[in-house]
RNA sequence: GAGACUAUGGUGUAGAGGCAGCACAAUAGGAUGUGGCCCUAUUAGCAGGGGUUCGAUUCCCCUUAGUCUCCCCA
């Protein structure tokens, strides 16, 4: 496909792509919905750094996940401390929210944040090393009617952008007085079958025993379908909260199902985890053509009540959610979803002569302040080529500056569809022109 | 970290062990001031390295990149 043609040293490292300007159009699109989403919530921007001290994820996240593991990228700097880009927005924003007092604001504090993110893995369909996530964040409030409004927050965002099929898979992890005990259960179980699982999970067992809920093995399957479940587990507390959170979805009217294997690869979630998947029906090409029915995640999040005292800080509660912007753009492309250009010229400026090319200028500049968007080929003199070219724009009308008018004062606004001319004073222009773009 | 497939102008493609073609796009023109259709010209390609061969873009190997699966997730 793309072809070398500069010195493989300069070409994009691996897992990143340029968002040319054929593409922008998506990522405008759906940059504006998510903000405009986001403020209609209540929810304040903020923006973090790319970059932040690796203890940082290495905290919040856990050491043996899977992100601090293998996939942060992970620098020295020359003061020798250790950096890492962020590989996700959640700890950076508690950061922020605690470094900066936030929580002498209004409580709860509701941020969003849109960005790139990092993280080193093989990429494939919509991943990427250097990716982009929208994130919604409600900091200092235990209430689950938060844990629904940011869910419901979205699948309203993914609707708006025309996604169909969504569904959200939800569970709850329980809490630290919950869990343990759970945990302890679950080890028990696993330990007396440790012969029959695969090697990922053996390691699973003793380092992060949670994990070892949403192996795909097809073994660990079925040791999974007998194994303690979590939402038996939960104290009373987290059991009401959860209880809640399903009650406010059904209020309203959110797709979900409950997914009791669902845990999350992140060590500060507690009781609330989900994430966000469509299901995509599309054909695959070749000879034979098979139906594939695919679950893409789209996005995810939960309840993080402990991740401000990982970090040192007082108890916070808190809810997030994120959503991958470049698995949203694909599907909006794969499904043809229509979205408008983000500009169009409604008029294509000829020049010809000297002094015409002179007054068209200033002619551009009156069309530009009075908000016509206006084509040109200032760099071409011939008529022929420039009347191309506005043919080419698709625009409704061209306005015809050369040095006969420019001496008489006037513009001629020629019809591209039928072709006819008239001429108008040059005073007189900018009006007609925006009562014949109206009709 | 494990595996599968792919690689021909900017894009989409054809091709055969012996001169690499087509379409679209781009650029310049087409009786000196009028677009679309059309015509002419120009620009531009076998991912990189090695091997087999008289000769390799074609066959073989390696590398790289892309696509996809597992893993994990966004």
């Amino acid at each position: 496909m793309a072809t070398a043609k500069i010195k493989k040293t300069y070409q994009k490292p691996k897992g990143t792509f340029d968002i040319l300007p054929e593409d922008q159009k998506y990522w405008e699109k759906v940059r504006k919905v998510f903000k405009h989403i986001a403020l209609g919530y209540g929810f304040d921007r903020i923006d973090t750094p790319i970059f932040e001290h690796a203890d940082l994820f290495g905290t919040s996240a856990g050491e043996t996940s899977d992100i601090v593991e293998k996939q942060m990228y992970v620098f020295k700097s020359k003061g020798g401390d250790m950096l890492a880009l962020r590989p996700e927005g959640t700890p950076g924003v508690m950061r922020a929210f605690m470094e900066n007092g936030l929580f002498n604001m209004p409580s709860p504090a509701k941020l969003y944040y849109l960005g790139p993110f990092f993280r080193y893995e093989q990429p494939q369909a919509g991943r990427y090393r250097q990716f982009h996530q929208a994130g919604l964040e409600v900091i200092g409030d235990k209430d689950p009617i938060y844990d629904a409004q940011v869910i419901n927050m979205l699948v309203i965002a993914a609707e708006e952008l025309g996604l169909k099929n969504l569904n959200i898979e939800i569970n709850s992890i329980g809490c630290n007085k919950c869990r343990p005990a759970f945990r302890t259960q679950l080890v028990r179980y696993y330990r007396a079958r440790a012969a029959k699982l695969c090697k990922d999970c053996k390691r699973r067992l003793k380092e992060n025993p949670m994990r070892l809920l949403d192996c795909k093995e097809e073994k660990c399957e079925q040791l999974k379908a007998h194994a303690p479940n979590l939402i038996d587990h939960l104290c009373e507390e987290c059991h009401d909260h959860f209880k809640c959170v399903l009650e406010y979805l059904d209020e309203l009217e959110v797709p979900y199902s409950l997914n009791s294997h669902l845990v999350r690869g992140l060590d500060y979630y507690t009781k609330t985890v989900f994430e966000l998947f469509l299901e995509d029906e599309h054909v695959e090409g070749g000879s034979e053509k098979t139906h594939q029915r695919s679950r893409l995640a789209l996005g995810g999040g939960g309840r993080y009540d402990n991740l401000s005292k990982m970090l040192g800080g007082r108890d916070v509660p808190a809810m997030g959610a994120g959503v991958g912007m470049e698995r949203i753009i694909g599907i909006m492309k794969r499904q043809s979803i229509k979205v408008a250009p983000l500009w169009k010229p409604d008029v294509f400026l000829v020049q010809l002569g000297v002094l015409g090319k002179k007054k068209c200028l200033k002619l551009f500049e009156e069309l530009r302040k009075a908000g016509i968007a206006t084509g040109e080929a200032f760099g071409k003199d011939s008529i022929q080529a420039q009347l191309r070219s506005a043919d080419r724009a698709g625009v409704k009308l061209s306005l015809i500056l050369g040095q006969k008018e420019a001496i008489d004062g006037v513009v001629i606004v020629r019809d591209m569809e039928s072709g006819s001319q008239e001429a108008i004073a040059m005073e007189k222009v900018v009006k007609i022109i925006k009562d014949k773009l109206k009709k």
